[in-house]
DNA sequence: ATAAACCCCGTACCTAAGAACGGGGTCAAG
DNA sequence: CTTGACCCCGTTCTTAGGTACGGGGTTTAT
């Protein structure tokens, strides 16, 4: 058999393959924001390449500073098939907002630091630092 | 004494007008994050009004998914006058990278957000997730 | 001037998110 | 056919980031 490519993943390569410990994805399995598997008849789980960028989804989003909590309610959005919709779809909105804000606040972070990179390269002279002035916003 | 606006905020009030506990402040400065107030002579702090943007800046920070460590980091930078430039400028630019990415991820889910909320908006019917293609894309 | 509300400090406790362990089965390479 | 690497499960340990407690002084509103 050549050209297989490979279809199944154990644990382990897909942990690897993610750059995360074989413990979070059964633990991620545990707090259900991985589905289950398929076991081979020795119990091996066989994972697919969707449970690659399932888990990588997951890692994004925690990085981004969502709680395993959070990313489970946007892994059920995916499921709402329709019935659920004039709800779900305030808290989509609601999101939608959220991710906003969070994008402007990293916007004004960004800004911040770019002030104190070009004010670092350009003269040794100092006045205000950007990151203080930053903090001066209340709300912007 | 009229007109004098609230130079100093007890412990308790700075806690309050940002909605954190007071345990928190004191942990705050703990790890360095908060610097140390003044006190008065009954050993009460004495908070100025900068404490409490230092404090909403952490909390924002924090809230978008850098560690407190990271925080101490980025207020850090915001110490460092002029002498370490050279070698603070790279960390400025992997920062501003970071951020960077940070942006590009919230964005991409916020655009698969928004694509689930239209299309609950117009038809009932339901083609792929827009979550699940977004899981779909690796190195976008 | 006294009670309620607040502050001090230190220590203990808690939750989230894993990481490590231990005893045992499985798979592939030599 | 055995040995090292890998997997199973359940349980325990750790770390980050707070929270709560307890005993005692302080402020403030009545």
């Amino acid at each position: 058999m050549m050209g297989t490519i490979m279809r199944h993943l154990t644990i382990g390569k897909l942990a690897r393959e993610v750059g995360v410990g074989v413990e979070t994805v059964r633990y991620y399995e545990r707090r259900g924001l991985l589905a289950e598997p398929p076991r081979k008849a020795s119990g091996y789980r066989q994972y697919s390449a969707d449970a690659v960028r399932s888990l990588r989804f997951i890692r994004r989003a925690k990085e981004l500073g969502f709680s395993l909590a959070e990313v489970a309610e946007l892994l059920a959005l995916r499921e709402a098939p329709e019935p659920a919709c004039p709800d779900v779809k305030r808290q989509i909105a609601t999101k939608i907002d959220d991710i906003g804000e969070r994008i402007a606040d990293l916007r004004r972070i960004r800004g911040a630091l770019e002030e104190l990179h070009s004010r670092c390269e350009s003269t040794g002279s100092l006045g205000v630092c950007p990151i203080l002035a930053l903090l001066q916003e209340d709300t912007p």
